[in-house]
DNA sequence: ATATTATATCAACATATGCTCATATGTCGA
DNA sequence: TCGACATATGAGCATATGTTGATATAATAT
């Protein structure tokens, strides 16, 4: 329980998380949509997953996070509280539209598989 | 809300809050059946009240805290978290019987008005 | 008035955390 | 095989956080 507080009581991990909640990303999306260096983003992300909130898989050379189901299942009140709660935050609106744009300009590459 | 799960985040603070959520105490109540020192029973005290999760009171020589009503209102989903939660948490069952034991031998006198 | 009690805060310290640059590892394409 | 790309991690630094002992403040009792 206190590493998962932990994990959520960082405004870049916030952010992170904010994204993810809509849909799965890679670690340079990620870096592009939210202006983290490769390492931040990277050192963000393992913390999240260490915490258990989210899960990663690979896919050729990119690495994907997702939200974790059992982090859903097991902390369901405290999920519900962060969904409803960040899209409140002051950078959320512009970090969706960083998102958007990201994704219309296929930054990463991974959508030419 | 990055101040309040910060506030969290703590298991000083979780240990404190866990024991308020059943009745407010005054300081030396806390110190006494967490066996923390006076100075940081207090430090960890303003901190949750400075993020809006207790609130404070003065009677006589005493500080009481108590849960404030707005943060469980503004904070369902997280309040409802919190008290399941917590009551799993390791040293949960043990401050409980401190608990008591304070209770019982008024240590505190703050039952003597 | 003075001593005692309850609480808050200051100063100092050790540890934890977040950030960056550099480097290591792993994957793919030429 | 070699070079480029994606990601993870180590080292070093600055800042934040948690703890304690000492002190300040405020209320009460003698």
């Amino acid at each position: 329980m206190i590493e998962i507080l932990k994990a959520l009581s960082d405004e870049t991990r916030l952010r992170i998380l904010a994204q993810i909640l809509k849909s799965e990303m890679c670690v340079c999306e990620i870096e592009e949509c939210l202006e983290l260096t490769q390492s931040n983003a990277s050192r963000h992300l393992t913390i999240l997953r260490r915490a258990g909130i989210l899960e990663s898989y690979k896919n050729a050379k990119w690495t994907y996070y997702k939200i974790n189901k059992e982090f859903i299942s097991e902390n369901k009140e405290l999920y519900d509280y962060v969904i409803n709660k960040v899209s409140q935050l002051p950078w959320y609106e512009s970090d969706c539209r960083n998102f958007e744009n990201c994704r219309m300009q296929d930054l990463c590459a991974q959508n030419k598989n």
